[in-house]
DNA sequence: ACATTGCCATAACGGCTGTTACGTAAATGG
DNA sequence: CCATTTACGTAACAGCCGTTATGGCAATGT
């Protein structure tokens, strides 16, 4: 543990860590600042040496969260719907560390319900995410691996259908291993590519 | 208020409601004992004398939305593809009741995630629902008007794709009204029956 | 009419929560 | 080498939580 001054903005994402920690194990619900205290070996005084309330650690312990899942090195195999495979395979929880993040992210999802702030910050997050994923299929139907029709409506459905899978996954792991996650999504884009515009 | 002796069992049903109105507004995390009492307009010893723990109490009100959503009148417009339409439409939020029941119904996600036993319960429950939809999607195959494949990968994706449009819809009601959340689905319908077996 | 029982309010308990105040030891700057 | 600042630990606070104990009032059985 650092004793050494300066290093205030490390140490901020060093007690982040520790708030997904608890959060994946104990669910928002179990989020306490003992709880986060302890998984870093140290005491509430800490925390409030960081962060002036709980609030303000949460939120930005969720916020780096959600920048690290951004600027991770991501699947790029290709163009068009290959990318459009890439985007939905970043979101599944296929590793223990993707498996982690989406448990933080339903976790959360109680009291974003509740927040209307929260909740609104969601729904922005999630069209952007659609926008992007739009992009794709468009690119992906202009080099005709994609039937034409609405690529915002194919966005939207394709979005939910993942995120669906990733709740059904988190609760039934067993039924849901990587490889069956995989194939049911490659069923999904086999069946939008086949049908007919 | 009824003082009246004898009607204990309904007297339990009306904490639950209050339990449900509590969990739509404020959450999970915003469900306290004195929040349903007040809500019933009562203190908490009402709630002891009905429920030996909290706990219990809200066992007990999950049970009972559950089993009130699986009684309540459902949708049989027909046979076949119509009928596995109807089963997935009898989940979406179209309706305030039913947008109440998928909002508690989330909420409750992040205490189940934490707990091994009712994660289980979860995962049983959702690999029924697949089950009971995979019996329409063979109907509907047999029918021919869904092409031959596996009715059980053809219902998971149907399951996942409707919970996740669940979840959006409870997040951006606005981006997600009634008539798109039916448009999505019967698109997605439609690229089932479209697609070449 | 009386005793009993069900029904519920009141009040208090210990425990856990986020937050605050304070003390202190080490690192830093001059 | 001293003054200052940073980085915590310690301890206590009020507030809310679930739970329990107690008491009274009204409905019920006799």
């Amino acid at each position: 543990m650092p004793r050494t001054k300066g290093d205030h903005e490390a140490r901020r994402r060093e007690v982040s860590a520790a708030v997904w920690q608890v959060m994946a194990t104990r669910g928002f619900a179990g989020l306490t600042l003992r709880a986060v205290a302890a998984e870093l070996g140290a005491t509430t005084g800490l925390l409030t040496h960081y962060f002036p309330t709980k609030r303000a650690l949460v939120a930005y312990a969720l916020d780096l969260l959600e920048e690290r899942t951004l600027a991770r090195p991501r699947r790029t195999t290709g163009a068009g719907l290959a990318s459009v495979r890439d985007a939905l395979l970043d979101i599944l929880p296929l590793t223990p560390e993707a498996t982690d993040s989406n448990r933080i992210w339903v976790s959360s999802w109680d009291a974003s319900l509740s927040d209307p702030e929260l909740s609104a910050d969601y729904a922005r997050k999630y069209a952007q995410s659609r926008d992007r994923l739009r992009e794709r299929v468009i690119a992906a139907q202009e080099l005709g691996e994609l039937p034409p029709g609405d690529p915002a409506e194919i966005a939207s459905a394709a979005q939910a259908f993942v995120l669906g899978l990733v709740v059904q996954s988190l609760f039934d792991p067993a039924a849901y291993p990587p490889e069956r996650q995989v194939q049911l999504l490659d069923d999904h884009l086999a069946r939008l590519a086949s049908a007919r515009g």
